[in-house]
Parts: C-alpha cells; sequence; structure tokens
DNA sequence: TGTACATCAGTGAACGCGCGTTCACTGATGTAC
DNA sequence: TGTACATCAGTGAACGCGCGTTCACTGATGTAC
C-alpha cells in the first residue's frame, strides 16, 4: 500500500520533472522545436539521457506536458491580468487580456508557436490538452458573458445556430448562437493579429506592432459591439 | 558562350525539377514537413540521393523553391478568381478572394502551414520569398484601391501615419495610414480565422466551418467599411 | 530500534535507424572546329 | 560530316553525426515487521 503522505522522495521527483521541463523549454526557446532533444536535455542537467525516461514515457509524453504547461501558464497570466481589471469595464478587460496575451507570445514565441502555431507532425493531442487550453478562452467569454447588454453583442449575419457546435451554449450564456460566432470571429481574429506579427508577416508593413495590436484591439471590441 | 536557345538538356533539367518539386510537395503533403527528407524524395524517383545535388545546392533551397511555389501558386489561384468577378463588385471580389485562399488551404494544408504557419526553425526566408508572397497581398490591396469611396474605409482610431511602414503607401493608395491599418488588420483577420481552422482550433465550438468562414469574412468587410 | 527486503534513481553501453552531404567515378549528350 | 573534347546527369559507397529508446546493472533510500 502507498504511503499518502508525500514523502521526501516525492518530493525530489516532482522537483526532477519541474527542472527537466524548465530545462525543455529553455532549450526550446534557444533552439526551436527542433531543439527540443531528450539528449540535449539530460547533458544539460549532468545526467545520462536514459535516465529521462523515469520521468517521462517518451518524447510525446514529455511534449504534451509542455504544451499542457504553456496552455496553463497562458491562461494563468490572463487570468490574473483580466482579474485586477474592474469588472464592470467590459472594454478594459478585453484590452487587458489581449494586451496579456501579446506580451506572453512575444516572451514565450516558441511555447506560443507550440500551442497556436503548425500543429507537430504525427503528434496526436492527448484530452489534457483540451482542458487546458480552455483556460484562456474561458477568460474571453466571461467578459462577454458579464456584458451588461448583450443584445448589443452584432450577429454574424447569416450565421445558423447548426453552425455551431452545441457545447457553446455552455461557454457564452445568454447570447444567439449569432452573437456567439461573432464572438469566436473576434477571438480568432485576436490571435490571428498576433500569430501574423510573431511569424513575421508584418516585416515591410506594420512599423509600431505594439501600437498597432493595440489600435486593432480597439477596434475588434468595437465590431463586437453594436453602437 | 552558352548558347541562347533552350536545348533538350535544358528542357530535361526544368523537367526534372518540377518533378523533384512534385515529389517533394507529395511528402509533404501525406508525411508532414519532417516528411521532406532527400532520400525518400529520390527513392520516390528511383534515384540515388545524391542526384538531388544536381538541382538544388541542399536541402534549404528545395524548402525555398516550395515556399516560393507555394506564394506563387496561391497568388495565381487567387488572381484567376478574383479576376473573374464584376471590376465595380468589390464586396463580391473580396468573398471570392478570401473563400479561394480558404480553398485552396483547406487543399494544401501543408503548403499553407510552410508559408502561414510556424518558421521553420535555422531557416532564413532569403529576399525572392518576399516578392512572391506579395502577390496575395496585392490582390487584397487592389480591391481596397478600386473602392469607390474611399472616404468609407474605417479608420482604425489611435493609429498613426509613424505606425506603418512608408512603403505601405505603394501598395494602399489614395488612403490614410489609418484606413491603411484597418486594411492590414482585416487581412490579418482572414488569416487567422484560416488558421485557427487548419490548426484545429474551432473542434469544439464551430461546425460548419464554411458557413462560419463565409458568414465572417461578410462582417469583415462591413467592419472594412463605414456605414 | 534494528534488520531484511522492496523500491526507486540514475548509469553506461549499445541497438537500430535515418539524416544531409561529399566524392571519385561512369557513361551519355552536346559543342567546336 | 566527322572527330576530339567538354559538359552534364546520375551512381554507389562512404562519412560523420545525432536521434529515441532499451536493458542489465549499481547503489541509495524508504518500508514492514
Amino acid at each position: 500500500m502507498r504511503r499518502w503522505s508525500v514523502g521526501v522522495r516525492d518530493d525530489q521527483r516532482a522537483h526532477q520533472i519541474e527542472t527537466i521541463k524548465r530545462v525543455a523549454r529553455q532549450l526550446l526557446a534557444t533552439h526551436g522545436s527542433t531543439g527540443l532533444v531528450l539528449r540535449d536535455i539530460a547533458r544539460e542537467m549532468g545526467q545520462t539521457s536514459s535516465a529521462m525516461y523515469r520521468y517521462f514515457a517518451n518524447r510525446d509524453e514529455l511534449l504534451t506536458a509542455l504544451i499542457v504547461d504553456a496552455y496553463n501558464d497562458l491562461g494563468a497570466v490572463v487570468e490574473r491580468a483580466e482579474a485586477k481589471v474592474d469588472r464592470n469595464e467590459c472594454f478594459e478587460r478585453f484590452v487587458a487580456t489581449g494586451k496579456t496575451i501579446r506580451r506572453w507570445a512575444l516572451a514565450h514565441p516558441h511555447e506560443y508557436a507550440l500551442i497556436f502555431g503548425t500543429p507537430i507532425p504525427n503528434y496526436q493531442a492527448p484530452p489534457e490538452t483540451i482542458v487546458a487550453a480552455s483556460r484562456v478562452v474561458l477568460v474571453l467569454a466571461t467578459i462577454v458573458n458579464d456584458l451588461p447588454r448583450k443584445q448589443h453583442v452584432r450577429r454574424v449575419g447569416s450565421l445558423n445556430a447548426s453552425d455551431l457546435e452545441p457545447g457553446i451554449g455552455e461557454f457564452l450564456v445568454g447570447v444567439t448562437p449569432s452573437q456567439a460566432g461573432r464572438a469566436l470571429a473576434t477571438w480568432s481574429s485576436l490571435f490571428g493579429l498576433i500569430s501574423f506579427e510573431l511569424f513575421g508577416h508584418f516585416v515591410g508593413s506594420v512599423k509600431n506592432r505594439s501600437a498597432f495590436f493595440e489600435a486593432s484591439l480597439e477596434e475588434f471590441w468595437k465590431g463586437l459591439l453594436s453602437e
């Protein structure tokens, strides 16, 4: 029978897992996703590559852990930033959320690419990533849910209820499917802007990326609501 | 001195280069960007891997060729589709452009990822890719340029002329920088929508992706113009 | 409290594989006179 | 038109390297009685 109190060994195990992931994130940041090599992580830690298999069954499991962590890290940072804003100021909450997502993306470009960039070939994301992924989405959804006058959320013209998944009603409450569609499009636009910037598609056109992002963010909000 | 008429050898050479790229695109489509392996391409062609070096100095050069081709293919397809629409119907031209980009992306997901997804680590895009990249952008710019009443293009509130690169004025003519910013944001939103769909971020929320895209496209256009 | 045993972390060598790239070469095709 | 030479496509073997993963093992740490 397993002891239910957490002993020294368990502590060290958890600590070691954290170290592996920290080093992995470091390599990710310096060498890109190609640099995520088990042997390099072990070398960096002064250990053998086979030691890694005490903590992760294989490379994909480590990758999953990093993806889940990235979603959670972004989620936590955004939740914290958004929570600081007056609950009644939905626009300010939206701006804080957007700016925080962008700041996190710029600070962790490779982790951002991991979760919002090209899917990794031959890698199937397990369900646990979906749970972690929903955190940021939930922040944005809550802002819409907290709007005092929901009828002001613009509809997406020719969108029917059947065009969206039924589950969407649990996230976005008190709005019509057509309005939910507008919210989805707004989020997609937000991440589109960040991806375009991060992946180099504003080279030669946008100079002051922060100013452009923040100005666009404001317009996205205006577009979400009807005057 | 080189013969200026193109001989049989030159024809065959050009044909061989096309074959290599075609096979490479096939492998890209079936195995993702990881599947882009010189040895596999050669094997598929019934040749030795070293034979590839008659046509491409190294793997990066082939990659560049594929990227340039992808941009040009997308550009050509979009140009053709957009040209079919009545020049006076700017909205219809925008819709045709957007729908064609999406259709191409769905038909060539890995080529789309190559040019609009996560940048490839340790790969520096040479200037020739930028030229090819500008074709699609130009189509979208021309639609805005052809608008009869440009004052109806919405401005991006707090955007200054200095926030954009000066060269933007050569693409988007007759509009203020603030209006050009709105156009840029619209394009970014368009590609954001496609990337979100392709990279799996609408799983669990959007069911009928075509309907959602087309409905959103219409809203993007409305957002571009003030009533 | 002490002892026998079980559990776990980490080692080091090896397996099997695949990669991009080089190089000396052969034979076919084109070119110059 | 014929011949000598240059150019080119493609071969096959090899280099050097790195990868994920396995496996028998050693020694330290925790557990049960």
